[in-house]
DNA sequence: TTCGATGCAAATAGTTTGCATTCTA
DNA sequence: TAGAATGCAAACTATTTGCATCGAA
């Protein structure tokens, strides 16, 4: 079984490319940088920084996590409950959509972000690309039993 | 200046209401539960724990918030970073729409929620109603400068 | 050889849990 | 007076920060 392709474009298409774009920056690539860049392109889907750690240092896997953010290289989402996920940055930011109940979540397919976004701006006056902060609601499989989470028995 | 009015209807229209609520449930009625009570029936808007503390311990608080949601009494919202907050809880759940540049946020106007749920439901088969996790994106006022918080200078 | 990056430890925020004590019903 | 609820302390998860050391350029 092989690991799924990327199928879209990356802010940094490949390894050597980040790490030129990083060394462009004046930051410098050790060991330890490469091994979470490696980890992040190894990804197929949002990782949690202790995830993508391995044997390295949590702390250095958040700083750095937030350096290449910084850079453009990554971003992240808030994935509902639970900690932060990290993925490579494609330049069209992904939307994201996640099931409270399950768990699940996905990318937004573009035409769905673009249908979602317009309503909200149009009903709302806000803006959002569900990047960071996705839609959280429940998938198609976990129903929304109204009310199951309570234990309603008067 | 006063408290704005509460103009939608409550799971428990009063405290006393409230109160009522719990006894049957079986739920005892001690002070800092009557307090915590209070605090909630006071609140205009949505309060974090600590909040709602005043004296009162914030584990106890903590436990009697998740008592409350559980008999329908109380809800949460997680708007974007920060801690939960919590509200007395209305039959029709409100959705939330949150900044994720100033902070600010408030109650999604039942049109908006309707045209954006259906948006969310024909686009991608989820539903939400963004009652526990809000819409977070950009407010009017923080107009969505494109990467403004990338120091993106190739 | 310099200054950015690392590892480790400790601090922080938010929330949860264990437990002996208190107080409601 | 039984058992629910409390307060306090301690644990926990996710994340951040301080600092001395290490290593890439």
């Amino acid at each position: 079984m092989t690991v799924p392709h990327r199928t879209e474009a990356l802010a940094a298409p490949s390894l050597t490319a980040a790490v030129v774009a990083l060394r462009t920056r004046g930051m410098r690539v050790s060991a330890s940088r490469r091994a979470l860049l490696e980890a992040l392109f190894d990804a197929p889907e949002p990782r949690t920084a202790d995830e993508l750690a391995g044997d390295l240092d949590l702390a250095s896997v958040y700083r750095n996590l937030d350096q290449l953010e910084h850079v453009g290289l990554v971003r992240h989402v808030h994935v509902g409950h639970g900690p932060g996920r990290y993925a490579l940055k494609s330049p069209g930011a992904h939307g994201f959509i996640a099931c409270e109940e399950c768990g699940r979540h996905a990318p937004l397919p573009p035409e769905a972000l673009d249908a979602i976004r317009a309503a909200v701006r149009s009903a709302t006056g806000f803006t959002s690309d569900f990047s960071h902060f996705p839609i959280v609601g429940r998938c198609p499989d976990c129903l929304p039993h109204p009310r199951e989470e309570h234990h309603a028995h008067p």
